[in-house]
DNA sequence: GGCGCCCTCCAAAACGTTTTGGCTTGCCGC
DNA sequence: GCGGCAAGCCAAAACGTTTTGGAGGGCGCC
């Protein structure tokens, strides 16, 4: 059913059935309602790829995902799921590559701007230094980038303030007398951990605390798992972690059960994504939310505009976080352990702040 | 940087240009050479949407996915993300639209088809009655599912036998002398709710014991922990519950220890899918491996068989499950059952079926 | 009655490929 | 010297649209 066939059908020419369809104003109203009608008896539907051809435009979108071998990034997965549905709404399509990061990420980004696979780009996990996006800059191809960057020139993004998560995370568990802080991080390489470090650290020294230990791993239950015990058996435990993501956070907590102390209770853990499962852990998550419907939502509005020509300097959000609050973070543990159980009704006194926990002996039978 | 340009750059036809690139024999080796380096040095990159076109093929490959709003089914794009790169390496793209379940769903499928957008399109989550199976039949479009499906006509697919897995697992528990056993499932319209449903009930109906409880509701966390907390204040209260999937059972787990029970002690659990976090629930999760690489590469080699003209009905695969013996699951509990652990080798007489269990105090003040 | 204008429609070009069906040229064999 | 053949190249058509630049006719106005 091409168009020709319509056309002839109708005894009418290409043009005019193409311009009826089209809605402009130079096709008889009558015509046009006869058009209508048989395109739509007729089934006819136009072909994209000649459209796409003829318009120059290819009506889709890339979006590449980091794909290590065996563990997908769920966050990442989800906020697909999301896109997708919007985008087709706004009659785009969505085309998925995968790539481990590195070299063949680069090359999947080459493929899609240089074959003109897409009129634009989604991209998501910035890195502090990202060579994706100075690709995409200098090349002059739209996209909208969930985080930010450390690039020199502006572009479109969309990000949640980690550095104001975790800080307030901080200033939560200092006000729950914890004065001995971890941080469990992703890789630093990548924005968000980086925010998030930052974060974590200016809230300690916004109250003259030293920073507390901070481990590095990647974003895995596993990881989250080995870094906690290992901060378990090192002679800097802390009574409170921070943990970069859920599924640290979920590792974390078995780590802590499997040495035999209770999370929430005899250290705090705080994660952040709110995955679905956050709130069926033992104890359930604290953590912070991930509003990704509507993160996908604007992002693809800012998509939108730009392939409109909107100017992506102007379109630059950052928006505010938020916790949810469970049962894995709470007072800190009284005299460090022993005297164990509850506190003094959430309130600490100064001295509970000083540091001298690192020599407690009894931190070490963990 | 077309191929017209290029042609001109090199004195030559546009034709020879082409032929040159596609290694035609018809073109003198020192020709093709010339041409290979000139399009090398000026990175030419054929236009793809010119190229199908012309040849009619889309070299893109579709795939719907199921989006809820707000929640995403977490296998679905794990799948996914496998899939991306095995296709990006075949040269193909993936095409990407979410629908939720429905009228909107189907219409994804007519879009991909109608509109000439796919040469294939792989399908999961497959139902007892599929529309979208019938309709992709119907029109003749090649596509491989993930699971079978009720249709008369056959179809590529890969599935892994459900029935089994959970018959396995019944035995299993019915081998650590559980004798109630019960079912938290999917919706059944789903092939791998029903598989799996069946395979449990064969199990019990094989030693001669009645079916459990059985409780359906949505495949989340949410669904999983009210059904477990509706059978722990029901009068059916097993001692052993089979889960569709992880995420129910980490539901039921929660629920389980709300109610002061101990999962894998007082009430066995087993789940389906082995999520990375099944690891690190509590206890560890006991369920069924989901070997999703290994899933994602077949599907896409029996797509790309199919492409290339391979017989729809010769590419049926049902694979055998893998269980991952965790510690969700374990004896049954002592005077729950009198007799106690083992019965007469598999066979269990009949009073153990009785349900004074339900007068147990134990289980009341949960 | 002629001019110009609007309304409706259309032929043809263009998008960048691939492929069909040649056309030259040179060489071999007789 | 000529027919035949292979090697190497190419012009043009085709894929299904959109868009440009009119064409034709009717009508109002002077």
């Amino acid at each position: 059913m091409s168009i020709r066939s319509l056309a002839s059908r109708l005894g009418l020419s290409i043009t005019t059935v193409s311009r009826a369809l089209a809605g402009y104003p130079d096709v008889a109203a009558a015509t046009r309602e006869r058009v209508q009608r048989e395109a739509e008896r007729s089934g006819y539907r136009p072909n994209h790829v000649a459209r796409r051809l003829r318009t120059g435009r290819s009506g889709t979108v890339g979006i590449v995902v980091p794909s290590e071998q065996g563990t997908f990034d769920q966050f990442f997965l989800a906020m697909l799921g999301a896109i997708g549905p919007l985008l087709s709404r706004a009659g785009l399509d969505l085309v998925l590559m995968g790539a481990p990061p590195g070299k063949a990420e680069m090359h999947a980004y080459r493929h899609l701007v240089e074959h003109h696979r897409v009129d634009g780009i989604l991209l998501a996990r910035t890195r502090r230094d990202d060579p994706r996006i100075s690709y995409l800059l200098k090349h002059g191809v739209p996209f909208v980038a969930h985080g930010r960057s450390e690039t020199r020139s502006s572009f479109a993004s969309l990000d949640i303030d980690g550095e104001t998560a975790f800080a307030t995370a901080t200033e939560r568990l200092l006000g729950f007398g914890h004065s001995q802080i971890g941080l469990i991080n992703a890789p630093e390489q990548y924005m968000f951990a980086h925010h998030r470090a930052i974060g974590w650290q200016r809230a300690l020294t916004a109250v003259g605390l030293p920073q507390g230990p901070v481990l590095r791993g990647e974003a895995t239950e596993e990881s989250g798992h080995r870094l906690m015990s290992a901060l378990l058996q090192s002679e800097r435990l802390p009574t409170a972690v921070l943990c970069a993501t859920d599924r640290m956070a979920v590792g974390a907590l078995h780590a802590i059960a499997s040495a035999g102390l209770r999370a929430g209770r005899d250290v705090s853990v705080i994660g952040y994504d709110d995955l679905p499962m956050a709130g069926y852990t033992d104890p359930p998550l604290t953590t912070f939310e991930q509003p990704i419907a509507r993160m996908a939502q604007r992002m693809v509005e800012m998509l939108l505009a730009l392939l409109d020509g909107a100017d992506p300097s102007q379109l630059r959000e950052v928006w505010t976080p938020r916790l949810i609050a469970r049962q894995s973070d709470g007072p800190a543990p009284k005299r460090m352990r022993r005297a164990g159980k509850r506190a003094n009704g959430g309130r600490y006194v100064q001295e509970a702040r000083h540091p001298e926990w690192s020599d407690n002996p009894q931190l070490h039978d963990s």
